[in-house]
DNA sequence: ACGATAACCGGAGTACTCTCCATATACAAC
DNA sequence: GTTGTATATGGAGAGTACTCCGGTTATCGT
């Protein structure tokens, strides 16, 4: 037992509970490396070069700090998605309509099914390498659960009878990083092909007159 | 080049082409060794424990041996639930109704989906393993094609204006064994929940009146 | 400046999947 | 039986994710 800081005698400061102390300058700068690292390594060898190993190497760090940082291989690819998955949960939350507070609840589900394809496209093999991390991976990621939350919302909006719950995990599911690749390399899908198929599960959820196919985007 | 075997001379019998040659006998006893062995683990100590070197240390083969049998860890998996793929396929393909043909399209894709949660329930730790092997894993696999045809022509008949090809993955994505192990373990869901809930996804697909949900059997 | 201490670091080590190929074996033809 | 050949075998080895812990360093209060 080790006594803990903020109980510590002569503290002039009130601590914060539940904060934790500030990062560290040293850990800051190797975090900043390994991402680095890893960008370059995916920009010049693809997604499937991204190994810890050769991320801690080309970092000049070792690969503890890799994992201490980063959690594990997942960890590390949703830290690289951090800054569009920022600006994705700003626009839904707060951004203006049809992905923002505005418009009604089932345009807002389509909108943001709409855009969460857009960033499948561009984002698919990093997201399908982080939901590979264990069955049940994808889940408890913090950005997951912020959409879930989000489609619960407006799913119990649109439609007070439907089990919200569940259908906020059935959406999600149908956006999984495999699946898409599956569409647009197997199946030679396109991405407006892809949104016309969500349409058609959402129009059955939650019909709404004004959403009838007309066009895509 | 080594001379084809059915190009031999002094072959008494015709080739059959495109058949591959029987299964040599020691290789059949290995394949049932391993499988065998397989089994004890998964019952011992669980899916997790089921690692390849194991595997073969226990069937008494080399670790080689296994991967040409199985190909990989989803191989293995998928071998091990083959009896059950047998018996599933041949309820929806042949088997009395609603499952099996007689019943509507909308009906048998409902009890499609709610025969395939019941497997989900035994088999899902299995399943989520196999799926976990690669992203898209999952979509090559010969049993996941199968049920891909049978719901793209069921729900072309449902509904000839559908993109049935996109809506089968689209079921089938919302089956998978992450999902479901996330449903049933972190959510604490019934399996009579998630058939409500696929019900709400189909009859959103597929209005049909007598589908409306008076019980879940 | 200077300890005390909590946080951080690196890389050897573990465990696992999958490949490769020199050797061994089963089977068919005679 | 003998022989020829396709097929099977097994285990060493490569590649990778992740853990552990003795040693190091930044930071804070004095």
């Amino acid at each position: 037992m080790t006594p803990r800081r903020d109980t510590l005698p002569g503290r002039t400061t009130l601590p914060v509970i539940g904060q934790p102390p500030a990062e560290r300058a040293d850990a800051a700068r190797n975090r900043r490396a390994v991402l680095a690292a890893a960008r370059t390594i995916m920009v010049n060898d693809g997604v499937d070069a991204l190994c810890m190993d050769r991320v801690a190497t080309e970092a000049g760090v070792g690969v503890g700090t890799v994992y201490r940082r980063f959690g594990d291989r997942a960890g590390l690819a949703y830290a690289l998605l951090d800054d569009d998955e920022q600006r994705f949960q700003a626009a839904f939350l707060f951004g203006p309509p049809p992905l923002g507070p505005g418009a009604s609840p089932v345009v807002r589900i389509r909108a943001f099914l709409h855009a969460y394809v857009d960033r499948l496209d561009t984002h698919a093999r990093l997201l399908a390498l982080a939901e590979a991390q264990s069955p049940t991976a994808r889940y408890g990621n913090g950005a997951y659960r912020t959409y879930r939350t989000h489609l619960i919302a407006l799913l119990t909006l649109a439609d007070a009878k439907a089990d919200a719950t569940y259908l906020a995990d059935a959406l999600l599911a149908v956006l999984g990083g495999g699946l898409f690749l599956h569409q647009r390399q197997d199946l030679q899908f396109s991405t407006d092909r892809i949104k016309i198929g969500l349409d058609q599960l959402l129009t059955g959820l939650a019909p709404t007159p004004a959403l009838l196919p007309s066009s895509v985007g």
